[in-house]
RNA sequence: GCUCAAGUGGCGGAAUUGGUAGACGCGCUGGAUUCAAAAUCCAGUUUUUUCGGAAGUGCGGGUUCGAUUCCCGCCUUGAGUACCA
């Protein structure tokens, strides 16, 4: 019989699908093992042979772990809502569910030839209203949290309000906007409803506001900064402008820094973790204060510390009695921005513990001072609390939470005359700035603002203001393009102004400067040319003043950037000191005089979630007296209208406001037809929808309970399947996908509805299947095409011919390029042959229709079969790699099927002995057990795939046909090749499916050897091997070696200097 | 510029607790079978050579009895990111 490829992968597939044999089960009593491929888009052009790589891999991983006895999860769907649909529904004016379903079609066709083990009984789709109800609903979720510092998670937004009404706000750590108004209880209370959802909205997790965006007006949509490629869209390359719009925002920067950490426990690439990591820019330095100059300034008294005082108080920290430890132990590990310092001096006093941020001493009691003490502290606006040492000792929780108490509300201080002054000079302007180089504060000698900062306006003298207004024209100008494209020049405006360096008194002038950014930090720099590159051309360019405070470094020729090693100088208390110290005592100093203080910086920025588009999901929210208002999660889903025009409105809104049915009657809680808006009760309905990655956020969840209509999933499938095991995706996930799911399932974690805060154990990137394009060479300004091997010295010009016109040899087919329909201009060509035949010039290109170097996989598993492409793919190389595509290749893994066909056949039929195996059988048998099992654990398919052509080839050299040995074969071979090993086993007797047979074990007892092929090397190089006996002494090596006529006469008469031997490995000689 | 990854035959690639470099496959060469072709099977295929050998894993050093593997410096290619204070 015949290996007919065709027959029996149809037969398997439709046996799976009709017994359901990859259905998993949420019950089990084996382990579990999830395995899942990044969320697929339906695109209407179909696979190439690149796209299945990747579900391949994860597939002969899930086939795997059923042979080792694990209960399987390997669900497939679709992210389903998406631009390209969308756009073909502009052009055609076909709904954009019609062209998905049709898609979704072709999709599943052309997986099923694969032959994948995936659960289609789970299959989820987001723009299912069934699945795209749990979207909404945690968007509503989102909505109603906030993010508390001190617990450091997501909470009710409940547990806000009751703050607010017992408290007002200034006691509250959260994650916010940037401008609050701080207000009290009372005040709280007096706002109106408005009012209070207004202030609400500036603390719950996701939020209207105004925000600059990316708008791109061919697309009518706003764009996220990793949507935007060099400037334009990365979808169809349309320009991108900046604009301001009422949007819907995540708050995904109160997860920054949890975001960072939570790298640390999951196995994914390294330059994955590498590009979150630089995406979410973490960066430690110091918020500084600097006054601008009015005129009236004198020099501060504050007491200063020497450096030895500072030295004897560093002593005292480290010096702690019992009782200081434990409380400081509590108070160290308290999070978020009430931090405690110990041992610290205010004023002339020396204090136990203190909560700069906070205002709050903590001491021990029993000072003798304690009156006159506390009258200060008072006096300096601080609050204090005292405890004993054995209240600390007998019940340290207690006292922490007496603590936190006083922070939260704080006892009202008497103001004295001296903070009046303090008030009355705060009328003067501020420039906030964030530095990563505290330490070289004595270094500034300018400061630049970028031009869109709010105070430029009021702070320009009149003699500078033509210039500051003529330059701000001009940036404003310069198109974001223009301003990425060009970061050589220096530009830049004198504003006039000074600020008042905060340690030195000195004045110091304020620039602008267009490569400082707005909206990164407080859009305003303090400027150290000698330790800053661009500072110094800055400084430079202008001639301003660039002080060295670098012990022995030269400046003259460009900043001095380095840290390590690096020594300050002129720099008043920090002249003398290292970096690190440096660093770390101008904070301090800092944080002391209230002028500044450490702060940690993230460059991300907070998520846009409003899209302009029709094909997404609708947002579960209307608008009463302007607010935003949640529709009650019973009523949901809240499903996407039908329009007419898929186009946005003639008055600019989004394509929902052709919606004639987009009204919320809140009354019968249903939407309604938009004539009902004049009724009270009836309200307009949100008109953007959600973004692409809102669906593609939580799905692996989803995929645990699909169909559950009450929950995400239940609790004891969440709690049974946790999180994915493995995930496999493409690497252009990084910053988007893979970041966004990971701050939703943060969120749900703490919101107590998933059971794990991170949902992918292990992630591997697949590299990119390249095409390997093939080229004629025209000669120019001529018909003729050269061949390859002729084309020297000829000036040609090549073109893509296409890549089915050429064999494996990469000879082309002359008539059938003559004939090709792209081809028509070459009709009547002329070729010029060498040996007879037209040689094709070849390179690695992405592979793409324009490059003519596509390749189907229908077309491979048509002609050799869907195990042959399984295997081929995973025979390209390494899993992680970009590799070339070259189906010529396939035949070395087709004629390795027909080979392990044969093993099982005598002529035409089927046999199989019940003889036992040889030692040799078995000894072949076990080396690729070994061997494959070690390769599939270590995603090392390729390996695996040679393993199983040595064993072929070794037992049809054997003459094997011992079911002892080929029953446990077709075990092995089945996650690559499952259609063929599904065969040979029904052959071989069995009724069920070979899926869940064990997966055979490997008894080292049979690769056993007695003798060894001995390498011996003289000077490390091999020269000759000598099989030896393997229970041989080193001497009676040695001695055999010696002995050798080989040895000798490698040795010309030397005598060795050294012998090195390790018996079972090597010998080799020296000398 | 910065960060990361990778450089091994004509091609895809294999080999790392440091121990026989080039497994396996493609392609190529020769042979068998065939009227012929396809398919199949057998042998060879890093370079060089005076046929004894010798050299060789991007380049230059180092550690070691021994380095594709470890360390230092450089070159090239690819990916990500970019006026981030």
């Amino acid at each position: 019989m015949q290996y007919n490829h065709l027959e029996i992968e149809k037969k398997w597939q439709k046996f799976w699908a009709e017994n359901q044999t990859f259905k998993a089960s949420n019950e089990s009593e084996k382990p579990k093992y999830y395995v899942l491929d990044m969320f697929p888009y339906p695109s209407g052009a179909g696979l190439h042979v690149g796209h299945p790589l990747g579900y391949i891999a994860s597939d002969i991983y899930a086939r795997y772990k059923r042979h080792k006895g694990f209960n399987v999860l390997h669900p497939q769907g679709y992210d389903s809502f998406g631009l390209p649909a969308e756009q073909y529904a502009i052009q055609t004016g076909q709904h954009p569910a019609k062209t998905t379903e049709a898609n979704i079609t072709t999709y599943r066709k052309q997986l099923d030839q694969i032959g994948f083990s995936f659960d289609w009984s789970r299959e989820v789709r987001t723009s299912n209203p069934e699945y795209y109800k749990w979207t909404q609903w945690i968007f509503i979720q989102l909505f109603n949290s906030w993010y508390n510092k001190d617990s450091d998670k997501a909470e009710d937004i409940s547990t806000l309000e009751k703050i607010f009404k017992t408290a007002g706000n200034t006691t509250v750590n959260a994650v916010c906007d940037e401008d609050i108004k701080s207000f009290s209880a009372d005040e709280w209370k007096a706002f109106s409803k408005t009012e209070q959802e207004e202030v609400l909205l500036q603390y719950r997790l996701t939020f209207l506001s105004d925000t600059e965006v990316n708008w791109c007006p061919a697309l009518g949509t706003v764009l996220a900064n990793d949507e935007i490629v060099n400037g334009v869209s990365e979808r169809g390359g349309h320009p991108v402008v900046r604009k301001k719009m009422t949007q819907w925002s995540m708050r995904i920067s109160a997860y920054a820094q949890r975001l960072l950490d939570g790298l640390e426990k999951i196995d994914w690439p390294q330059p994955l973790k590498d590009s979150q990591t630089n995406w979410i820019g973490r960066s430690q330095g110091a918020m500084v204060t600097f006054k601008v100059a009015n005129g009236s300034e004198k020099n501060s008294s504050e007491v200063k510390l020497s450096y030895k005082e500072l030295e004897d108080l560093k002593e005292l920290r480290l010096n702690l009695s019992k009782a200081e430890t434990t409380l400081w132990d509590e108070l160290k590990n308290k999070k978020g921005a009430a931090k405690f310092r110990k041992k610290y001096t205010i004023g002339t006093f020396r204090v136990d513990y203190v909560c700069l941020a906070k205002h709050l001493i903590v001491e021990f009691s029993g000072k003798e001072d304690e009156v006159a003490r506390t009258e200060f502290f008072n006096n300096e606006g601080f609050n204090v609390i005292r405890f004993t040492n054995e209240e600390v000792l007998q019940n340290v929780v207690k006292v922490v939470s007496e603590i936190n108490a006083a922070i939260q509300f704080p006892k009202k201080i008497e103001k004295t005359v001296e903070k009046e002054v303090v008030l009355k000079d705060e009328k003067s302007y501020k420039i906030d700035v964030f530095t990563t180089r505290p330490d070289t504060i004595f270094g500034v000698s300018f400061m630049t603002l970028a031009p869109e900062h709010e105070l430029v306006s009021k702070i320009t003298t009149d003699a500078q203001k033509a210039e500051v207004e003529a330059y701000i024209k001009a940036t404003a100008k310069r198109s974001e393009r223009d301003r990425m494209a060009d970061v050589k020049t220096i530009s830049g405006a004198f504003t006039g102004a000074y600020a008042i360096h905060p340690f030195s008194g000195d004045k110091i002038q304020i620039w602008i400067g267009d490569y400082v950014l707005a909206n990164y930090g407080t859009g305003a720099v303090m400027a150290v040319p000698c330790g800053d590159q661009r500072d110094y051309d800055f400084a430079k360019h202008f001639n301003i003043p660039i002080p060295n405070i670098f012990e022995g470094v030269d400046i003259s020729e460009a900043a001095h950037t380095d840290k390590d090693g690096t020594v300050i100088a002129n720099s008043d208390f920090l002249s003398g000191l290292k970096y690190k110290k440096a660093l770390k005592l101008a904070i301090f100093e800092m944080e002391k005089r209230g002028f500044g203080y450490g702060k940690i910086n993230y460059r991300l920025r907070d998520a846009v979630f409003s899209r302009q588009r029709y094909w997404g999901e609708p947002f579960p929210v209307y608008y009463k007296d302007g607010m935003p208002q949640m529709i009650d999660e019973k009523y949901l889903p809240i499903v996407l209208p039908e329009v007419e025009k898929y186009l946005p409105t003639e008055d600019g809104k989004p394509p929902l406001g052709n919606a004639t049915e987009w009204a919320w009657d809140s009354r019968n809680k249903k939407v309604v037809s938009n004539e009902k808006l004049k009724n009270k009760t009836v309200y307009p309905l949100e008109l953007n929808t959600m973004p692409g990655w809102a669906g593609s956020s939580y799905y692996f969840n989803r995929y645990m309970d699909p169909s559950n209509e009450n929950e995400i999933a239940s609790k004891e499938n969440l709690d049974y399947w946790k999180e994915i095991d493995l995930y496999i995706g493409g690497s252009e996930h990084a910053t988007g996908h893979l970041l966004y799911a990971r701050f939703w399932q943060k969120f749900l974690f703490d919101k107590g509805i998933v059971p794990v805060d991170e949902f992918a154990k292990k992630l591997i990137n697949q590299g990119m299947i390249l095409g390997t394009s093939a080229f004629v060479y025209r000669e120019e300004g001529t018909n003729t095409f050269i061949s390859k091997g002729l084309v020297e010295g000829k000036k040609v010009q090549p073109i893509h011919a296409d890549v089915s016109l050429v064999n494996a040899s990469d000879e082309l087919d002359v008539e059938a390029f003559k004939n090709h329909p792209l081809n028509q201009d070459y009709k009547n060509a002329e070729f010029i042959l060498e040996n007879g035949v037209y040689k094709v010039g070849r390179e690695v290109e992405k592979m793409s229709k324009s490059k003519y170097n596509v390749v189907n996989p229908d077309d491979i598993v048509e002609q050799y079969g869907a195990d042959s492409l399984r295997l081929f793919e995973m025979f390209l190389g390494p899993l992680e790699q970009a590799k070339p595509w070259k189906t010529s290749g396939i035949s070395g893994v087709s004629s390795f099927l027909k080979k392990l066909w044969k093993l099982y056949f005598n002529g035409d039929h089927f046999e199989v002995s019940d003889a036992e195996a040889t030692k040799d059988e078995l000894k072949v048998l076990h080396k690729t057990i070994k061997k494959v099992e070690e390769d599939i654990e270590n995603f090392s398919f390729n390996t695996s795939v040679s393993t199983f052509m040595i064993a072929v080839n070794e037992l049809t050299a054997l003459k094997c046909n011992k079911r002892a040995i080929l029953e446990p074969l077709a075990i092995l071979v089945s996650p690559y090749a499952p259609h063929i090993a599904e065969e040979l086993w029904s052959l071989l007797g069995h009724k069920e499916s070979i899926s869940t047979a064990d997966f055979p074990k490997f008894e080292a007892k049979h690769l056993v050897e007695s003798a060894k092929n001995y390498p011996i090397s003289f000077n490390g190089k091999m020269r000759f091997t000598l099989e030896l006996p393997l229970d041989l002494s080193k001497d009676e090596i040695e001695a055999a070696v010696m002995s050798h006529e080989k040895t000798i006469a490698q040795l010309e008469g030397r005598t060795p200097k050294k012998v090195i031997i390790v018996p079972g490995k090597i010998v080799n000689i020296v000398g």
